[in-house]
DNA sequence: CGATACATGTAAGAAGTTACATGATTGT
DNA sequence: ACAATCATGTAACTTCTTACATGTATCG
């Protein structure tokens, strides 16, 4: 029904209490100790965002009392967490997102394992990779049009997004080889 | 005086109005057609950054009604615009920084020209190299602590990680010997 | 004559940052 | 004893997004 839209913590959220449900402890842990830590690790980003989402029905909590002094609030996936996660898995990336917000594209991918299929997967790659490679099309353009100017530092800041999309570009089609020999493996 | 902190689109604003004095429809236009579109190129955005600076007193305008029909409002730095910007081009990159907003290493590096002397653009340049290679040998380290889980995803994504900051470190040297070829050539 | 570019702004709401607040447990 | 870690949250502030509002000039 209702057209979900959250914000790229939010779904960083989801992926993750989908794949285990967590405290807001747990996620603050990971988001401090392992290559997600471009999210805050702050409480005041956190346990709001997970209010928020129980708010909107898609968390759950559970208090757990067992062991611990302070009572764990422990947060998994509703039905409609569930859907409003796979809605978003299911997205294509669009250039908008590529430029805007360059690592949603990438946490997508690490957070749809399980839930498409190897072929949805290997087509959203693909999409990814036309995306990138339309957008060094741009910057190529640019390279030729302030190819006589005197400035140096812009061309060479210039030249490190190029190289930083060249790679991503190239991370795509190992990527594709990656998931397509982990599926002819089964 | 006072330790001025700013948000990456206001010293974007600085920068590019240092460079040459601008309306906020111009710098509208640099972020739609320019690869600084990472910046959003809303009015809503724009138009109050560059009030908030003016009432720190680190812009003033000055109406242009010569030939528009609509008078366009002009805006340059003051002193304390162009001090401020100059603490912040004297910064150094932290790791902090490159994680959390990958593109304002970059940002800084690309508006330093004619600010910093050549030996500081390669300190800076030099600074930037190590913290991109603490953090790989960070991600090296996570890369051998999930080497034997079951999960591709994630390790790819990872890799792609890797595979940036790499390039991110190549690119590197790459500009510090253009900028030392750059001084050499004078 | 209609669309696009020029040109500047405001208002409401959402989200994140920093700092504060609390208190138990575990390690040194 | 003291520090660090576990664990959860709130309050004030800042900023960005989206949408609205207004009007001219130019191009086809």
């Amino acid at each position: 029904m209702g057209e979900v839209v959250l914000t790229p913590l939010e779904y960083a959220l989801l992926g993750l209490l989908e794949m285990a449900p967590s405290s807001g402890y747990d996620v603050k842990k990971v988001f401090d100790n392992t290559p997600l830590a471009h999210f805050s690790s702050s409480p005041g980003a956190i346990y709001p965002a997970l209010k928020r989402l129980a708010k909107k029905g898609l968390l759950e909590a559970t208090l757990d009392t067992t062991t611990e002094a302070r009572p764990r609030r422990v947060f998994s996936l509703t039905g409609a967490g569930r859907q409003a996660l796979l809605e978003w898995l299911h997205q294509q990336v669009s250039e908008d997102e590529l430029v805007r917000d360059g690592r949603s594209p990438m946490l997508r991918f690490a957070l749809a394992e399980g839930h498409l299929s190897p072929d949805e997967v290997v087509a959203y790659l693909e999409g990814l990779g036309r995306v990138v490679r339309a957008y060094l099309q741009k910057l190529y353009a640019h390279r030729e049009d302030v190819k006589g100017i005197e400035q140096l530092h812009p061309r060479l800041a210039l030249e490190d997004g190029i190289r930083g999309y060249e790679a991503m570009a190239g991370w795509v089609d190992f990527a594709i080889a990656g998931i397509k020999a982990h599926g002819a493996r089964d």
